[in-house]
DNA sequence: CACGACGAAA
DNA sequence: AGGAGTTCGTCGTG
C-alpha cells in the first residue's frame, strides 16, 4: 500500500498509535480512535494512543466491531498498518464473548466454542479453584458463589467472560419518571439506559455509563430505576451527594416519598430506595475487625445497585460486589480512568462500558458550555530555581507548584475576567491563603464550616462576590455554584479525573451562551509541568485542546 | 435528645 | 510519593 502523506495516524507494531495534531483529518481521526484506544500522552504536535485488550473489550461491549476499529486505523494511516496490530484487534475483540457464563438450572456453567480456553482455565491454579467439574470439553461447572471471582481470575489470564447468567429480580417497586415540559429525558440519556438495559436480557443489566459532569448522570440512574422497577441501593461518595440523590428522586420521580431512605452516619433508614456512602460500607473499627454495615449490601433483596462516581469505588467495595454478581449493577462516572489502574476490576465486577459520548459532541448539541483550556507556563525566580535544583522529588513538586510568580499571573487573569464569576482552585493551603490575602477574595477549605460555605456559595451565586478561592473541597462539592472562569493554580500530582471534575465546574450552559475558560498555571520546565501534562490526558481524549501560552502573553 | 469536637481510617 | 479532605463512631455538653 502506498504512503498517504495527508493522513494523521502512524500505527506501530507495539500497539501504539501516533496521531499528528496539525492536519485537516486530525479531529475525525481522534473521534474515531478514542472509543477503542487509550490516550497515553498529548504534547503539542503528536499524541500517543495505545490499543490494549481492555480498551478493545470495552469498545466491543459498547457495540463497536473489530471491522470498524481496523477500518479506522487503515483509513487514517499514513503508512501501511502492521499486520500484527490488525490481527491482535481481531484476536482481542473475539475474546470478548468467546467464554460465556450461563445458567444451567441452579448451577452456573462456563461455556465456550474453543476448548483450548477451558484447558487453560483448568491449567491455571488461580482459576481452577473456582471450577467444579468439567461437563465436556466446552462446558465446565462453576461454583455459583464464585461468579465474580472466576471472572476476575479469567480476565487476568486474558479471557474476559461475558456474563449471561442473569439476575435475581429483587423486591418490586414501581418507579416512574415524572416528565413534563421542564424535565424530559434527553436522547442520549435514553440511549444510555437502553444500552444498559439491553431489552432486559441477560446481555444487559450490568455495566458503566460514562457522561460528563453536568450531563445528568443522576437522571440516567433514575431512568434505569424506572426501567428495572425494583428495590434499589444507591452508593455515593459523600453526604452532599446523598442529599442530592434524595432531592432529585423526590422531585423527578413518581413515588411515595416514604420509599426513599438514607443510610449514613446520621440516619440509618433502610427503605425500598436507600442512598448510602461508600465510606459507611467500608467502615470498621480497625484493620483486623469485620466490616460493620455489610448487611445493608447483602440482606435486602436489592434488584439494582447504582455505583455513583464508579471511578472512586474503594477496594473493599469491589470485594463485596464480587459476591453480588446476581444483582443488577449500574456504574456512573465522568471518567472511567482510575489512577490505581483497577479499570479491569470495574470491567469484570460492575460491568463493561455500555455507553459514552465524547464531551465535544454534547457541547455541539448545547448540553454543555463550550470551553477553552489554556495552560500558562510561568517561570520561577532564581532563588526558587536554585532550591528546586537541589531538592528531592517531593520538594521539587511542591516548590514548583507553589511558584510565587503564579500570583502575578493570577492577578492579571483576574483583571482580564473582571466582573465574571471566577473560581480559583488549588491544592496547597499555604498558597491559597496567600492568594486570598492579596486578592481579598474569600477562601473555602476543609476547615470552613458548612454554614459558612453555604453563605459564601449563595453570595457567589447571586454575584455579590465574584471571586472565590477553594481548596480540594472544590473537587467534589456538588453544591458549589457554577462559574464561567476557573483558574487552577496547582493540582494533585497527575490526577486526570481531578482535572476533569474541575473543568466540569464551568461546563453548565451559560445563560448568554457564553464561553467558559479554564486556565492551568504551570511552572515552566519543572515537575509541575510534567504532572500537568498527565492531568490533561483525559480532557484531550474528550476532544479538548490546551492552548499553551507563555506567562508574558497573559495581558490584561 | 441534639449538637459539636475529636481521632481513626482509607 | 503525599497533602488535604471526608466520613464514621464516640464522648462530652446543654
Amino acid at each position: 500500500m502506498a504512503v498517504q502523506p495527508d493522513n494523521p495516524l502512524i500505527v506501530q507494531s507495539d500497539h501504539t498509535v501516533l496521531l499528528e495534531v496539525d492536519g485537516p483529518r486530525f479531529a475525525a481521526a481522534r473521534d474515531a480512535l478514542a472509543p477503542f484506544a487509550e490516550l497515553v500522552k498529548s504534547p503539542e504536535h503528536i499524541h500517543t494512543y495505545r490499543v490494549t485488550p481492555l480498551s478493545i473489550w470495552n469498545a466491543s461491549a459498547a457495540g463497536h466491531s473489530a471491522a470498524q476499529m481496523k477500518e479506522t486505523l487503515v483509513g487514517f494511516a499514513k503508512y501501511p498498518v502492521p499486520q500484527n496490530v490488525l490481527r491482535d484487534i481481531d484476536d482481542y475483540a473475539s475474546r470478548y464473548g468467546r467464554v460465556r457464563l450461563e445458567r444451567s438450572g441452579d448451577k452456573l456453567v462456563l461455556r465456550t466454542d474453543d476448548p483450548a480456553v477451558l484447558v487453560e482455565a483448568w491449567a491455571t491454579s488461580t482459576v481452577r479453584k473456582y471450577l467444579l467439574t468439567a461437563r465436556s470439553e466446552t462446558e465446565t461447572l462453576v461454583d455459583p458463589g464464585m461468579r465474580g471471582h472466576v471472572k476476575q481470575a479469567m480476565i487476568r489470564i486474558g479471557h474476559p467472560i461475558e456474563d449471561l447468567a442473569g439476575y435475581v429480580e429483587g423486591g418490586a417497586l414501581e418507579i416512574e419518571l415524572d416528565q413534563d415540559e421542564d424535565f424530559r429525558l434527553r436522547a442520549y440519556q435514553e440511549a444510555a439506559v437502553d444500552a444498559f438495559w439491553a431489552g432486559g436480557s441477560a446481555r444487559g443489566g450490568s455495566g458503566v455509563v460514562v457522561l460528563p459532569c453536568g450531563a445528568g448522570k443522576t437522571i440516567v440512574g433514575m431512568a434505569a430505576m424506572a426501567r428495572v422497577n425494583r428495590k434499589t441501593l444507591i452508593l455515593t461518595t459523600n453526604l452532599t451527594a446523598v442529599q442530592q440523590w434524595q432531592r432529585e428522586l423526590a422531585e423527578k420521580c413518581v413515588l411515595d416519598p416514604e420509599d426513599i431512605g438514607e443510610y449514613t452516619g446520621q440516619r440509618k433508614d433502610i427503605r425500598p430506595i436507600t442512598v448510602t456512602t461508600y465510606q459507611i460500607m467500608t467502615y470498621r473499627r480497625s484493620r483486623t475487625e469485620p466490616f460493620l454495615h455489610l448487611g445493608l449490601f447483602c440482606d435486602h433483596d436489592w434488584g439494582l445497585i447504582i455505583y455513583d462516581e464508579v471511578h472512586l469505588l474503594p477496594a473493599p467495595v469491589f470485594r463485596f460486589t464480587a459476591e453480588l454478581q446476581a444483582t443488577r449493577r449500574l456504574g456512573l462516572t465522568a471518567t472511567l480512568v482510575r489512577e490505581d489502574g483497577r479499570e479491569d476490576e470495574v470491567f469484570t465486577l460492575i460491568g463493561p462500558k455500555r455507553y459514552d459520548v465524547p464531551w465535544k459532541l454534547l457541547e455541539r448539541q448545547g448540553f454543555i458550555a463550550p470551553a477553552t483550556c489554556t495552560e500558562v507556563r510561568v517561570p520561577m525566580d532564581e532563588d526558587q530555581r536554585m532550591f528546586y535544583a537541589g531538592a528531592n522529588r517531593r520538594e521539587k513538586f511542591r516548590v514548583s507548584s507553589e511558584n510565587r510568580n503564579k500570583l502575578d499571573t493570577l492577578m492579571r487573569l483576574l483583571k482580564r475576567h473582571e466582573g465574571q464569576l471566577v473560581l480559583v482552585i488549588g491544592q496547597y493551603l499555604r498558597q491559597l491563603r496567600r492568594i486570598a490575602q492579596v486578592t481579598g477574595a474569600p477562601i473555602i477549605t476543609g476547615k470552613t464550616k458548612n454554614e459558612e460555605r453555604a453563605v459564601l456559595y449563595e453570595q457567589f451565586r447571586t454575584g455579590e462576590i465574584r471571586q472565590l478561592i477553594v481548596s480540594k473541597v472544590g473537587n467534589f462539592a456538588i453544591d458549589l455554584p457554577d462559574a464561567s472562569v476557573l483558574i487552577q493554580v496547582s493540582g494533585t500530582f497527575g490526577s486526570r479525573q481531578e482535572e476533569a471534575q474541575r473543568l466540569g465546574r464551568i461546563l453548565r450552559p451559560k445563560a448568554d451562551n457564553g464561553h467558559a475558560h479554564f486556565y492551568s498555571l504551570v511552572t515552566r520546565d519543572t515537575l509541575d509541568q510534567d504532572y500537568a501534562q498527565n492531568r490533561q490526558l483525559f480532557l484531550t481524549e474528550q476532544g479538548y485542546t490546551y492552548m499553551i501560552v507563555d506567562d508574558s502573553e497573559v495581558l490584561v
